[in-house]
DNA sequence: CCGAGGCATCGACAGGCGTCAATCTCCCGG
DNA sequence: CCGGGAGATTGACGCCTGTCGATGCCTCGG
């Protein structure tokens, strides 16, 4: 231990308080690791590259390459995330991606390099 | 083994040519998991909030609760991901955040929802 | 020249995550 | 009513990563 004498403050000067709470940025780190996969980048290429906007998971696996229960793993991690929409019709389910989801998104991470930005705290978070 | 006659495209009717290539989409993947973890996010908004722009380790392990050598290790992902800069000054190591690599990233991701957009390929890759 | 202190690195451990094979459920066509 | 097919779920395995304790390096002050 050694405890921490009168000197703790021997390097800087700021108490450097934080703007970002611990249970915000959990939030957010949550937000990114549902992007933060290759995998699920393509996905999402994927989708908002389809011509119709959306696509069912028998049409991922091909070009991802993936096998099918990874692929409705992907799936369920945006949808939950909330970057996609799930559709049953008949037997097939389409996911569509939800507009503004990558936008809200965008910008949060542009506030987070203005001290004292606006409302990052509750973003991303449609 | 049943093949797979001309009822291939049963649900959907495009091939869904991504416009995301896998090496790409693992390097933009790895650029964000270096963003998506709560510690690392902190970590960025405390030298943001900082008043000289700029902290050393030993500023950060008190704010951010964690040791020493997790608080090293953060900065040295972020400085390999292209969002801090190290400077050695003394017997302190100063991190700083490089400005606009937050907003490259957001420039792709917002790219990811417009189809055949301009040039995500090579992007937060300063 | 030598001691002290800040930072980076190494080794180890626990937890989470991506992936697949196997199985189950649900819906449609005949 | 029954068979087939698409998708979701479960269980297991392996890899990657966040975290810490211990140690080494490097710089500054005396």
């Amino acid at each position: 231990m050694l405890d921490q004498p009168t000197d703790a403050a021997a390097c800087a000067s700021a108490p450097l308080a934080g703007g970002l709470d611990l249970d915000d940025a959990v939030a957010l780190a949550q937000t990114l690791k549902a992007l933060a996969d290759p995998a699920r980048l393509r996905l999402l290429s994927l989708i908002a590259g389809s011509s119709t906007g959306e696509a069912c998971v028998c049409d991922l696996t091909g070009p991802l390459g993936l096998s099918q229960p990874t692929v409705s793993h992907h799936c369920k991690v945006l949808v939950d995330a909330g970057f996609l929409t799930r559709e049953k019709r008949g037997v097939w389910a389409y996911y569509a991606l939800i507009p503004g989801a990558l936008d809200s998104l965008s910008g949060v991470l542009s506030s987070t390099g203005a001290p004292g930005g606006p409302t990052a705290t509750s973003a991303a978070r449609a």
